[in-house]
DNA sequence: CTGTATCCGAGATGATACTG
DNA sequence: CAGTATCATCTCGGATACAG
């Protein structure tokens, strides 16, 4: 019956749901995702900055992580010292509209908070 | 000058979403979003069905953190036994565009990860 | 500058049993 | 049915020092 089909499409779309935070799990995934989407092209050390209170040792981890999951692509460039880039991939890019919504919504939040 | 105009926004947009991730931490809490979003009434053995994996405890906790941030709404309704219902406040909502993009973006993402 | 290595504690999560 | 209580585990994540 109908109700057999919503079912199904509810439980299908938690589960998309489920499947997408698992890749951006962490406290900071999001956040980094965020950071590229607006700066596009960022270093390590500037991610550093961008999210308050990060160590270098997740920022390492979640970045990593991110690539392997193909969010995200790394290029060291060829400058003394080193320096590396991270930007979304095509990939990656496709949260776009994500990071826009909750960038919304966060800041609407935020007032709320505030407000008390 | 203009770059640090830029700049500001930037940091600011990093921070709403910080923001937002704060109140939506966790590996459920989103899902349980969704599920809401989706059902939009949902009872709570309902809610442990809906997510694959979630213990009672878990669920208990990240309803009464939702609660908490007026993101969902909890309702005993009078029965035999008791039941409850949860549902998305009008703030809790306006996720709902979050929600879906993540379900699409989930579920590509899933295709991707099984034609491997 | 961009990481890695190590140590450590706190909190998140899970399994199970129990209560009103 | 809708939780709580308890215990055990495990991962996250911070601090610090170090390396290429």
């Amino acid at each position: 019956m109908a109700d057999d089909k919503f079912q199904k499409e509810c439980k299908k779309n938690i589960m998309a749901v489920h499947d997408a935070m698992d890749v951006l799990n962490g406290k900071w995934k999001i956040s980094i995702v965020a950071s590229l989407c607006y700066y596009h092209k960022r270093r390590f050390s500037e991610i550093l900055k961008d999210l308050n209170g990060i160590s270098n040792k997740m920022l390492s981890k979640e970045l990593k992580d991110l690539e392997i999951n193909k969010l995200i692509r790394r290029t060291v460039l060829d400058t003394h010292p080193i320096t590396v880039q991270y930007e979304l991939t095509e990939y990656g890019q496709k949260l776009q509209s994500v990071i826009r919504d909750l960038t919304d919504w966060g800041a609407e939040h935020r007032k709320e908070i505030i407000g008390k």
